[in-house]
Order: structure tokens, then sequence, then C-alpha cells
DNA sequence: GAGGTTTGTTGCCTGTGACAACATAATAGG
DNA sequence: CCTATTATGTTGTCACAGGCAACAAACCTC
């Protein structure tokens, strides 16, 4: 039941008809990225020809994955078919944290159609929250129009997650340990689950549809109450590591400093930037993310002054690092040093420069998230929806009244 | 003239005929990283018929690539045929050093048939080391045995390589910037150039010949006396980035220390582990590196001593970045950090797991590389290889007697 | 030497995409 | 409104790569 989009097996031979699956596989990318696109698009951008689109096209449409229709014409020719991802395939989207469960229904075009968070008093064991998200798939579900169907359902979750059985290793602000989440939900569902660590979703997210689309090396860092995380996309493909743990851009170490961060490392990025920190400083108990990046902007407190220029510098020298190690294109921020950047991004660049080599620093563009709080609603629904682009005339799928439910 | 292996162009459609050349590239690359295989086992481990592995073998061997010997029979059934890759195919590997350039000779079977070493006064100019490694080439080219072909030279740099056209940006210890040295020695010898980082290279041959053999996922750490150099191969594929600077490991921060490092950055492994610090402590003015490993090894000075801890220390800190940030199966040490984890290899472990998250640090093997002096030299015959193995039908050979040389 | 096992070879078949010819739908210009 | 032009969708045919089955060959065991 449980079977992430297994990397695995990539240089080995190719049987005539996996050649069928590969395109089918790449046409659906292709849709589902764009949402819609034209015929005559995806036969330049495939090199294939005119009547084998036309034959895949079809094929996908049989799937019930797209849709055609026609287009207002716009220039000179025939005008070209539109084909687009269809609305009636969606996956559900869970994320758990510490103050709430949040449980989103993601369509195939990249919509979120419908989106639920149910609040818990104080973070919710694994059971807690997976009976929760079951709850609230299950509500979702009985609201779906008939005749959709259901791909899976894809966590993000704030800590170390084994992608291979969705175990998690160490959430340690839901203080979870050891626990398989993913086949808890999977059992409560009946659907397939896949589990992913929440940052290195984002990064995939703001590579598809945000402010990192297009590029193919993108370093993402997202901070918010729970640290700094981050994820990783190497040459167009997400950086996983041997078991998925990959991408722990938050527990960097940059300093000899002796703090420790959540997770017991010293002199890391996520213990020398810290959201608390600017809390204290300006005298907050709880914030928003809105309310802090308000402090943030407009602060002239001397003390407030020091603290926000220590921790862009600490942040600059992370980002040097990230950009000695992996060259990036891009770095999106996400939470509140998004704000640092906006703040002074003077400094931060200045201390960027310094902080990593020219070669490697003098072309890289830093920019905010552009996917606001359907960020990792949209990331999570990507892992199921990985599956069924990748295998578009295998992968099953589900209906949304829950009947034929087999183990 | 110069095109080194883009990564480019991925998920785009197929082709019918491409899927013979994905299956010729995917038969050769098997063959070329394993030196000789049975026909049987390129049939398993393919997937593909035997009929079709019959079919493409022939025609790589028509193409002069490999040759098939009957093997002797070792169990039940009839022996199945050897596949071997041809040693008259080979490339030059080329290594630009601060003392020295060198240039080998390997063959598409593995082996470094012939190597040459011109010592240099002092570090020479780029055009000194091309002409200098444009000679050494034209001397070997001219001893190869008549029918050998050449597919082309693979250059290692120590410094930060533009992969795409083979500019060096900065080699901080031969002082180079911004030199174009691929096509300098490209335009001397006739010959199409790949460049790039020397420890990039040296990861990739540890990868496939050398101790992290059979690994996806790898982390590569080379200390000589040009500073840290490091390497990445994240699930198969070599780390590169936007434009090939990334895997500078050895320039990542892990002190707030002011010490610069030879590229100006402060605080950063190669500033904190320096080799010279030990000859001086070891009061050695030049030594070679088996001199400096077998100090390491059985000093008991006190203030050595503390300078190893002080170096394992730091290492250790920087190795567990590397952990949270690749969480790679292996870590392969070369040169005298080499020397440091066999000294002491359990107060690198031990400081190896305070600096890293235990998920990802649990299951990390280190080792030392195990390709020796040849490192280079194979790591950087790969280069020109893989285009070779890449496209194995359309790459271009060129004779051993320099004669039908047009640019 | 007979039987079993594994592998190489050969001829035929299937499925997939290319290709060309034709049909269709838009614009541009008279 | 009609024609020329351009771009696209559709259809039928074709080439080619790999699968498959039958047979031959080379090994082992008994």
């Amino acid at each position: 039941m449980l079977n992430p989009a297994g990397q695995g097996a990539k240089t080995l031979g190719q049987n005539r008809d996996d050649v069928r699956q590969h395109n089918l596989s790449a046409l659906l990318r292709m849709i589902h990225q764009a949402g819609t696109v034209s015929r005559s698009q995806l036969t330049t951008s495939s090199g294939l020809n005119r009547s084998t689109i036309s034959d895949l096209v079809s094929e996908l449409g049989d799937l019930g994955l797209v849709y055609e229709t026609e287009a207002s014409a716009t220039g000179v020719g025939r005008p070209s078919l539109q084909v687009s991802a269809s609305d009636h395939v969606v996956a559900f989207a869970v994320n758990t944290d510490v103050d709430a469960v949040t449980v989103g229904v993601v369509t195939l075009s990249g919509d979120v159609i419908a989106k639920k968070r149910y609040p818990t008093a104080n973070q919710p064991t694994a059971e807690k929250a997976a009976s929760i998200a079951a709850k609230l798939i299950s509500e979702l579900r009985a609201d779906l129009k008939t005749g959709t169907r259901i791909v899976g359902v894809g966590v993000a979750v704030p800590g170390q997650v084994r992608v291979v059985d969705g175990v998690i290793r160490l959430a340690p602000h839901l203080d979870w340990v050891e626990t398989p989440f993913g086949p808890m939900l999977s059992q409560l569902t009946g659907l397939p689950v896949y589990v992913d660590n929440d940052a290195s979703l984002g990064c995939v997210a703001e590579r598809i549809y945000g402010n990192a689309k297009g590029f193919t090396d993108v370093v993402f860092l997202f901070a918010g109450s729970g640290g700094i995380g981050g994820g990783v996309v190497v040459d167009g493909v997400q950086l996983r590591g041997a078991a998925g743990y990959a991408g722990e851009l938050g527990h960097v170490r940059i300093s000899a400093n002796a703090i420790k961060d959540y997770s017991g490392l010293e002199g890391t990025l996520e213990s020398l930037v810290r959201r608390d920190d600017l809390l204290d400083v300006f005298k907050l108990y709880a914030a928003t993310d809105d309310e802090l990046l308000v402090e943030i902007s407009r602060t002239q407190a001397a003390k407030a002054v020091k603290l926000i220029e220590s921790q862009i510098d600490n942040l600059a020298a992370a980002l040097g690092n990230f950009v000695n190690i992996f060259n990036p294109q891009v770095i999106i921020l996400g939470g509140f040093i998004a704000g640092l950047f906006a703040r002074d991004s003077e400094r931060l660049l200045t201390g960027l420069r310094t902080n990593s080599l020219a070669a490697a620093n003098e072309r890289v563009i830093i920019r905010e998230g552009g996917l606001g709080s359907n960020l990792l609603m949209i990331g999570a629904a990507l892992l199921p929806f990985n599956d069924l682009t990748a295998n578009p005339s295998t992968t099953q799928l589900y209906p949304a009244k829950e009947k034929a439910v087999k183990s």
C-alpha cells in the first residue's frame, strides 16, 4: 500500500513498450506542471510527431487524466487543441504541525479546491494526528463530486522522514520518534500514503509552481516556529540522499558556538537564527508570521536592529555554504527569514559574497517564496501525483465513494 | 570541439530509435564499468532478451568498442560469452598540478597503460601547462599501437571549473584566473577536451572503480597540498550545480574563526585543517603524502597530538554538515585526512555523531580512498568516456596517427 | 552416452512512432 | 466572399526494435 516514487532503477535496458510508458509519462508531466498546454506545444517540446501526440493524448483522455478543449484562435493557421489536466483526479495533502492538522484536496490541475484545518491544543501524538487526518480526509472525500478519483495521500511532516516506508524518524517539535505515520494513515484511509519532509516538499512545490519555476538547481530554506528546514533540487531532481534524510540545511554548523538547536546540535544555523529571539526582542508572546514580518520590516529599536543584523550575518554564512556546496541558480527563502532578506537585502548579499566563492555566487538569485499558505498542500500533493505521472496507465485510482476499499 | 556531457535534456519525448541508442549506451556503460561481463549477466541485469543482447553486442563489436571471448566453463549449461571493453580505445588524462603536469593513457577497459609526469620548477602558467600537456600527449600518442583510437582528453584541475566550456574560473594555487584551458588544449591537440574539478573527478572514479563502488550517494573529500577539495554523487549522478562549481566542500564554513583559507574565506574547513600546520609541527619542510601519513600515525609529541585532535574535531564538524546535507551512504577520505581518520577513527566518529542528526549518520560508512596515485588519471579519463558511453554509435573517435586532424 | 540445463542463433511477429497525404480551421489580402 | 497561406488534426502505411519460440550448441551429472 505504501510505495513512494522510488528513484532507483535508472540506466537499465528498455523494452519497447517502455517507450510508450515513458512518452505517456512525459506528456502527462508537462500537462500536470503547466495545467493547460496546447497540442502543438506538446509536439514541439517533446519532439514527437503530431500523429503520435494525438494518439498519446487520446490515451491519456481515455484514462480520464486529461481532457481537450478547442481554443480560441490566436494566430495564423488552425488553432491547436488545448490539453488540460483533469480536475476530477485529486490527491489529499496532509500537514501535521504542532498546533493543527491540515488536510487539503488538490486537483491534478494544481488547484487546492478544499482545505480543512483542525487545531489541536498541544502537539498531537502520531495516533491522534493520524486519526484527525483520517477524519478530515473522510469528510472531504464525502464532499467530492461523484466521478472524482483519488490518487493517494501526501503528507508533509516537520521532521526527518524515512521516505521509503513513511516512518518519521524524529520530529522534535511534535515529539514523534520512530513513528510509522505513513502506514498508520494508510490503514485508516485505505489509500496509498506518501510521506516526506515539509521543507523538501516546499522546495519541489516552489520549483514547479512557485518562484523557482523553470530552474534546475534550487536551494530552499524555510524558517517557521519549528526551526529551519531546507530542501534542495539538483539538476531537476529532488535531493533525498540514501534514506531520505538529506537537505537538513537548518542543522548545518556555521559557528563553534555552543548554543544548541532543537535537535541538539551546536552552532548550527537553526540555533543562531531563531524566531523566538525575534519574538523576545519585539516582546511578542505569540505572533503570526505576518505580524512578525511587519515588526521586522519597521523596527528601529537598537536592540532589535542588532539582533536582526546578527541573524542576517548568520544567514549569509549559511547561504554561503550552500552556494559553495550546490552552486544553485536560485535560493528561495520562506518564513521569517524572507523578512530578514527584505529588511536588508544588501547586507545579506554582501555577507553571502564574502562567505562564498565568486564563481559560484555571482549569478545566484535570491527570492522569497511565491506560494504562500498553500505551499505545503501543493508540495504534499505532488508526492502521489508524481507516482501517477510516472506511470499514467498503471497507477491505481480510488473512487470518491468509499466502497471498494481493499487493502 | 569542446562538448562535455551535458546533463540537459531529460524527460522529453522518445523517438523509437532513441531506444536503440539508450540500450547500446546502457550496455556499453555496464561493460565499461565492469571491464568484462558475460552476455548472460548483461541479459539479466538489463532485462532485455537474449536475442536483443546478441544483436546489440555485435553492433558494439562492429563499432570496435568491445570484443567477445569464449569463457572457460564454470557451471552447468553452456558457458556464456565474455564481453570485454576494448583496450584499443583510449582517452588521455591530464592533471595540472602546482609542481608538475601529468598525462596518462587510459583504456576503455579501465587500465592506465602509460603515464608521463613533467615536473615544473614553480607553478606553470596555463599556456605553459597546456603546451606541456600537448607535448606529452603527442609523445604518448606516437607510442600507441596502430589501430588504437582516441576518444578525447579529460583534464583534472585543482580549482573551480566552468564545465560547459572548460574555462578555469579560479585555481588559486596555480594562480590561474578565468583561463580557457580547455579550448587552449583542444586547439593544440586537435582533440575534444573536457575539464572538471580534480576532487569531483576523484569522487566519480572512487564510485565506479574504487571504495565507493556500487553506492549511489557518496561524499568524497580529498586533502592535498592544495587545500581540501570535495566531490559528491547524489543518487548516482555527479553533483555539478548550475555551472559546475558545486561540491566545494573544503570551503564550507564551520567556525566563526577569522583564519582565511586559500580562497579568502574565513572559518572554513580548509582554513582549519591544513597540511602546512602538520608539516610545521613535524618540522618537515616538504614531504610526500606517504611520509606525512607515517608521521601522523606514529607521533606521540604532545603538540602534534593536540593539533591532530583539533584537526580531527574540525573534520568531524564538516563531515557532520555533509551528512546532514547529503545523507550519504559512504564518505571517502583521500590525502592526509585519511591519515587523521586512521590515527583516531573513534574520535572522528564520535565527533561526527555529535555534529549530525542520528537518523542520517547511523548508517554512514567512512573509508579511505582505494585508487591511490591513479585516482585522477582514471577520473579524468571518465570525462571523454562518459561521452562515448552516452552515444556509442555517434561519438567520433580519432586515430592514433595524427593525420586527419580537422578542427 | 543419455538427460538436463543454460546459452547463442535464427526467423517470424507485434507494437510503436515516423511519415506523407489529405482534411480542417484559422488569418491575410484582394 | 473567395483565394492563398499557414498551421494543425486525422488517417493509413511503413520501418524498425525488441519479444518470442524453436532449434542448435556447449557444459554438467549420472
